[in-house]
DNA sequence: GGAATATTGCAACTGATTCTCAATACAGGG
DNA sequence: CCCTGTATTGAGAATCAGTTGCAATATTCC
């Protein structure tokens, strides 16, 4: 048994829930998806393994999965709720193309002790941190630049 | 006429749209509002002052103030976007308490260096940073241990 | 095996946001 | 001031991600 399949069986088992075949094949696929996922995406590569499973399930499996801190709420885009699984991807910096849609990850690391100040001074217990920043891609900011070399 | 009053006006004629009344209500309670405000508040206080306005006026015209650089998208909740208005609010980093739902503010300069550095190295052109942290204030994290006063 | 409880698929529902469309306002040129 | 082409609007219908009720199933524990 993976380590992350234990830690949902400890989650479920300490709320009196039960590990199912549904739930455990939710979970699996999560953790073969290693992009940003949203709950049809999931739903679509559940399926292909055992394709009785239902689309309601794996929005009811999400919460569950997210309350045992193995997956968490990504970048949401075009309307739909994203995820991504947490397994040695520590919390990280989401970049967001907004002309090409590309997303790159880099490390949170570096400003976890400034957060850390500011939550002492007002006194907040951290749990979330979500950092998410949009805007151009080199790959799309050189096209820009094709497109209008002049910009005088 | 107001400093974002002129701004939006700028902004519309430069895309060849017009300042109409119901946009210009629209604006002005916008930056009434202090607080974050979702579609609908902000349709309720424009309501009070041209009872006429639609709704879905309120919706065409959010992305406006928000492509003018007026309004911004800020935490979302119980499924709604929200926004907050631009005036003197250069960019925060929100503070969610999940069990009371407060939001608190604090600066986000002390961290932009080191988002700028990490930045070039990925060459991102940074447009829009949102950092959001959910967890408990200290308000909530008081009554918590009220509550559970001994978890040996 | 059987009772008590949790889970599931399905279909109906919800509610925020978007869209359609016919009526209205607007700007600019005569 | 009138006319014409364009932008805007309110009202209501439509969309669609996410939720929920429910009867059928599965699981757990004895
Ligand atoms: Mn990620
Ligand atoms: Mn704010
Ligand atoms: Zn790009
Ligand atoms: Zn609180």
């Amino acid at each position: 048994m993976q380590d992350h399949e234990h830690k949902f069986a400890e989650y479920l088992a300490q709320k009196g829930l039960k590990l199912t075949a549904p739930r455990k094949y939710i979970l699996l696929e999560a953790f073969k998806l290693h992009e940003h996922f949203n709950a049809e995406e999931l739903y679509e590569k559940v399926k292909r393994v055992t394709p009785e499973v239902s689309l309601a399930t794996v929005y009811r499996t999400l919460p569950l999965l997210m309350e045992a801190g193995l997956v968490q709420s990504a970048l949401r885009s075009s309307g739909r709720d994203r995820y991504e699984h947490i397994y040695g991807h520590p919390k990280h910096i989401h970049w967001l193309c907004r002309s090409c849609g590309a997303i790159m990850e880099t490390d949170l690391q570096p400003i976890n002790e400034t957060i850390a100040a500011q939550a002492k001074t007002i006194r907040f217990e951290a749990q979330d941190i979500e950092l998410n920043i949009k805007g151009l891609c080199w790959k799309c900011t050189a096209n820009d630049n094709e497109n209008q070399p002049d910009e005088s």
